[in-house]
DNA sequence: ACCTCGACCTGCAAGC
DNA sequence: TGCTTGCAGGTCGAGG
């Protein structure tokens, strides 16, 4: 599901239900999502006040009085439900629980905040604050599309001298971090860059100035900036946490939309899907160079 | 070091 | 209706 806007949509909404309050206790229902839990996982959590919540590309950064962090990832299909019954309570037969509520946070408010995924793509670990800058996932990943570090320059700089594809460089988290398939497909198409141009020449041309990874650097900006703002995008079942529908999936230019014109003025184009790597890419083959 | 590809897991829609 | 197939927003690790 969750890119960079969907999981900031996340964290806006889990941050009226968790910031400044306490977790009484949390129920985690299976072994594993991605990967085993912790030793002692709950119980670390237990008792604990959130003191903030951030987020990190596509991480969710839930800072915890204790010193410790817990980092979230929501991989292709988890979600965060806030209500206030738990799922499938005998004595709340009408909150349905789903068979992939895998983790469930009873606040001392009385707020119930439950991680639901399918897929188990997702994952949940406890790391120490001080610590944080060690940890593996988070040490890999490039600059934060939205702060002031990124912009043309060091955008190309990460695309110098690659000789991938653009769009499998810029859903490569070392060259910009929380951009998956979804907006790597609507930036290229908003800078009408192809995804198939070798990623360095972006980069690459003496004396050319940076005018494709401005014009890139700038989409990539104002897609996620757009779709921030519209809640993220809903697709399938991806919901915000109260349960609304994200609708940025109607601003999609390209994105899922094979076959239609293309939505660039005067562009008489039309919308390909194709495969590159294993995922596929949709962009328009006649204002994308 | 860089790149590509398959694996992980479930659900849903389309096609027969 | 029911079966099979392919596809889905993300990593990660093996192998070239």
């Amino acid at each position: 599901m969750p890119e960079l806007p969907e999981v900031e949509t996340v964290r806006r909404g889990l941050a009226p239900a968790m910031e400044g309050k306490r977790i009484d206790k949390v129920e985690v229902r299976r072994k594993d999502l991605r990967w085993p839990f912790q030793k002692d996982f709950a119980a670390r959590l237990a008792g604990q006040t959130v003191t903030s919540l951030g987020r990190r590309a596509k991480y969710l950064l839930i800072d915890l009085s204790s010193g410790d962090v817990l980092l979230v990832h929501l991989g292709m299909s988890g979600s965060f439900r806030v209500g206030t019954e738990t799922p499938g309570d005998f004595h709340h037969p009408r909150s349905k629980a789903s068979a992939h509520d895998h983790v469930v946070f009873h606040m001392s408010s009385g707020t119930v905040i439950t991680f639901n995924d399918p897929r188990r793509f997702g994952s949940m670990k406890i790391v120490a604050r001080a610590k944080l800058d060690e940890e593996p996932a988070l040490s890999i990943l490039g600059p934060e599309p939205l702060g002031n570090e990124f912009g043309a320059d060091v955008l190309a700089k990460a695309c110098s001298g690659r000789k991938t594809s653009l769009k499998s460089a810029l859903s490569d988290q070392k060259t910009v971090a929380g951009l998956g398939n979804i907006y790597v497909c609507e930036a290229l198409h908003r800078s009408h860059l192809s995804p198939k141009r070798r990623a360095s020449t972006i980069a690459d041309r003496k004396g050319a100035g940076n005018a494709r990874a401005e014009a890139l650097a700038d989409a990539i900006k104002t897609v996620l900036n757009d779709a921030i703002k519209a809640g993220g995008s809903s697709l399938r079942d991806h919901r915000q946490t109260d349960g609304e529908l994200g609708y940025f999936q109607h601003s999609f230019r390209v994105y899922d939309r094979a076959g239609e014109p293309c939505p660039t003025p005067r562009c008489p184009g039309k919308i390909r899907r194709i495969v590159q790597g294993t995922r596929s890419t949709f962009y328009c083959p006649v204002c994308q160079k």
